[in-house]
DNA sequence: GATAACCCCGTATCTCAGTACAGAGTCAAG
DNA sequence: CTTGACTCTGTACTGAGATACGGGGTTATC
């Protein structure tokens, strides 16, 4: 397998060349070996890796919460933390999904509503999602 | 029902104050109305609207994204935009439950593995998590 | 009717997640 | 062996989404 260099490897993951700086400094992504002249050299497992990490965030997952994820798929910290850390993580994303779906029932409701009237008079989307159960500051 | 200030309405829906009036300045809430004074005086539904926003926030979405949420849920548009845009979020959110269920399998099946062994060595849950299918840069 | 605790508006500042840029070095194609 | 497209580092800037702040008016309580 060939390696790829810094502007290779935001071509092939599809951000920009300065992201993937970013991620390093900020410990995203383990800093890569180096050619004499200073040259990065990037195994190809990275676009996966950058490809998780804007995935991630797309779901909601901050950086800081991503490098958690990673710290743990990485196999970094203890067992005992990953352990907890990685049950923290399942029900967060239970609920996530949770209301993920509430909210699809609702816009299908809507697009049913609109197939034979013409005006939606009441809106069922903010209460149906609106029951707090959880605080999201917690 | 008993209207409430700006003050009352951030700490009923546990964000800052200043919060409601950048919501209101970005069109996230109707302006309510006023007192003579220029007190706002908000209906206590707002509470759920503020919640509501808070949570898709949580799932990913943007305060652009989210508005228009919210004009489909008032029934703002045009039936044809309405529809159109709630078929497109449809979508969009089943991906993202996609998503989230690999996430959550993969950490499943991190805490299994951890019960026994106490060293994870090969990580599992980039792989299933990058192959990509769909293209978030839309 | 004073005083603390609120609200108003406008503007400035902050954090997060990037992006851009300058000045210098490196690589590879002709 | 030069030229153009790349890379490096460090620092500055940007946009989204808030938060803070200053100077002033309002309201409930004592």
């Amino acid at each position: 397998m060939k390696t790829l260099t810094t502007g290779q490897l935001a071509r092939e993951a599809g951000v920009n060349i300065e992201t993937i700086r970013y991620y390093e400094r900020y410990g995203l992504i383990p800093e890569p070996p180096r050619r004499a002249s200073g040259y990065r050299e990037f195994p190809p497992e990275y676009i996966e890796r950058i490809h998780f990490i804007k995935r991630a965030q797309a779901l909601g997952f901050t950086l800081k919460e991503i490098s958690e994820l990673l710290a743990v798929a990485d196999g970094n910290p203890a067992c005992k933390d990953i352990r907890k850390f990685a049950e923290e993580k399942v029900k967060d994303i239970e609920t996530r999904i949770h209301y993920l779906q509430k909210m699809k029932a609702v816009l299908k409701d809507l697009i049913k509503k609109c197939l034979g009237k013409r005006k939606i008079s009441e809106c069922p989307i903010i209460e149906s999602l609106s029951q707090k159960r959880n605080r999201h500051k917690e």
